[in-house]
DNA sequence: CATGAATGAGTTTTCATTCAT
DNA sequence: GATGAATGAAAACTCATTCAT
């Protein structure tokens, strides 16, 4: 092998990449404007100007590709989730939760094309997008469940079943998702929703005397 | 017509009943065993032990039974919700909802396999469906709305935004159907896990000084 | 047999003749408005008020019914056709053939939606109806001939092709009916289509010297 | 684009339309065997030697091949109709009649499987197709009596009624095709019967003083 | 005789995937 | 690597006919 080839071998692969992507991104917004079942390889290959061959080349099947999509999204989910610091000095715990659950909604308002894909119509799709999501939401609620505990050691949390309380947040923000990215349109006051949020959980709705 | 004609159209309308009910469970099973779309008719007159053709002697269509089970459960959970009662002389708040809650839980059980099917991939499907899921859901919130505001009127709730708040109270009710019903076929205490969700919701999860 | 048992069985018999009439009566005009294909046995007992079962009590399918109806235009038809007159004394060619050319024409008009039935669709259907129309567009043809074949021994008609010149005129009586009767609903002057289609067979289209 | 893409391009939609004439071929055989509702499209993958798909991958639909077929027919026949020349030193009349009328007939027995899907079953198929035939029949009708009618005005025609003449003559032509092209596969002296034809409308069956 | 629920072979059409070029 | 014609299993749905009641 020459430096020349090196150089060959890395440009057709730079441009392997660059198809490949391509062909996801048109996927992504032709599967959200669709759904899964609507949308046929046909239109996936009419969106990325490329033969039904050529999408084969790059992704196994239909179902591939939308896995790969599904755990684009589920990854920058989990990126977004940082855990509590309760030691002395640390910011108000409202205020760190906040953050996380600001985080949370911006980023499936930022990839709202695919945050409704997943939210409409993937689950029960078939096995490995299930396991996926099944996945994601059962870390999300075990995180939870360990935070809450350990803020109850602390006294820092009232001694409610762990279990359900986490329910109740993971079930809060998927709700909100739901109603604001997938159901509407409209802009959203990321900020405002989530300390609504963080406040109703953290003294809930009845006035303290 | 004689009284034995009568007896006769009467046992036939009986037997046509029963059969398109047997036809209606069966195909209620298969559907959450194996989801909608990978169910065909084939696999539904299979279970039940009938000819293709008969099953559309019942049924318009694999989308018409479909609906109708649909039908079915969500006039189930809209039975099972009541207003609350802030009368003096009422019992307490917390039980009434708990009570609301715990009716609500205990439909979703009684009626698994169909919950499952909705839970897992009734939205998205097509039109219809996603209308009456959609209308169920908001239903469900501009009731919890409504309660909240009201309560706010008479000081028994705390000024938070009663969006996010119906949003957090309706999400955390289908998370614990999720988790309870959908995802496990464990047994489910329901008078507990309905106290602790009304209590996390009331109270807040940090304690007060 | 008593005489009273003859009496029962006579009336009987009536009830079904009756019945099957009804049955053959509203068959033909189902037919006549949907057309043979378009027509289902459930649409045949739907008019008629009575069972599906009961339809195959008196007709051994649809095409049996259908091929009845075919019968009994036809056989008015052939009822229609009477020959022609050349001895002394007897009214003039023009005279005869105006009356047997209307006849046909008014028993078409009579019967326009059976008459609507076999010129629209009949043709093509299967075996025994075609041979039916074959059968008597040959019998037509064939009398047409021996008619004009007898009429040139007589040097009553020029020495045309038999054959073409028979064709010439079932064809037009053909053309007329399909244009008077099968595409439109308006009143037709039988008389003088009739003495208009004589004539042009007669003399011609070039005017004698 | 280089030459040798060009050829790859040009080599591929030739073998489409290739294939697309196949399976046209093929159907139209077919069609005129079995007749319209008697042939399946599994009827016509089996003999053009593809699999379904690949039917549709040229057709949208049984109907639509159908009347691919029925347009070729009466593009041909439209195109062997020419308007007769009655100026001075012109063939004369009964000629060029003679040829157009023979021109038909040999473009039907040249389309013999065609002309016989076409007299034996396309009216009352379903709307499309009876509108092209009746479209044909109309305008092969108002063709002819507007011929006559000119002629009329030159005392070339007689004082019949154009309407009546003009069913006359096209019925004619339509009796004869039926007989000689679908009911028979014998063959045919086309200009014997063309003449025959000429002549009987001109002249009549009396004769002349 | 009359009924009408049941049948199941048959229809048209779709679409994810393959493979020769 | 890229192409797109070809595949064929599978889908939803229809309807003439039968037969137990």
């Amino acid at each position: 092998m020459t430096t020349g080839e090196d150089g060959r071998v890395r440009r057709a692969q730079e441009s392997r990449e660059a198809r490949r992507l391509q062909i996801k991104q048109t996927a992504l917004s032709v599967f959200a404007d669709a759904g899964y079942h609507a949308t046929s390889v046909s239109d996936l290959v009419a969106a990325a100007g490329v033969a039904r061959g050529t999408f084969y080349l790059y992704f196994d099947s239909k179902d591939a590709i939308f896995l790969e999509l599904l755990d684009d999204l589920t990854a920058q989910l989990r990126a977004r989730i940082v855990g509590v610091d309760l030691s002395a000095g640390a910011a108000p715990l409202a205020e760190q939760l906040e953050r996380t659950v600001a985080r949370l909604l911006q980023a499936t308002i930022d990839n709202r094309p695919l945050t409704r894909i997943i939210f409409r119509e993937a689950v029960g799709l078939h096995a490995p997008v299930d396991e996926r999501l099944r996945a994601f939401d059962d870390d999300l609620h075990a995180y939870v469940v360990r935070s809450i505990a350990v803020a109850q050691q602390m006294d820092a949390v009232r001694e409610l079943d762990p279990a359900v309380s986490a329910a109740c947040v993971v079930g809060s923000v998927r709700e909100l998702v739901n109603r604001l990215v997938v159901s509407s349109d409209a802009a959203v006051d990321v900020q405002a929703v989530a300390a609504a949020l963080v406040a109703h959980h953290l003294v809930g709705l009845v006035p303290r005397l």
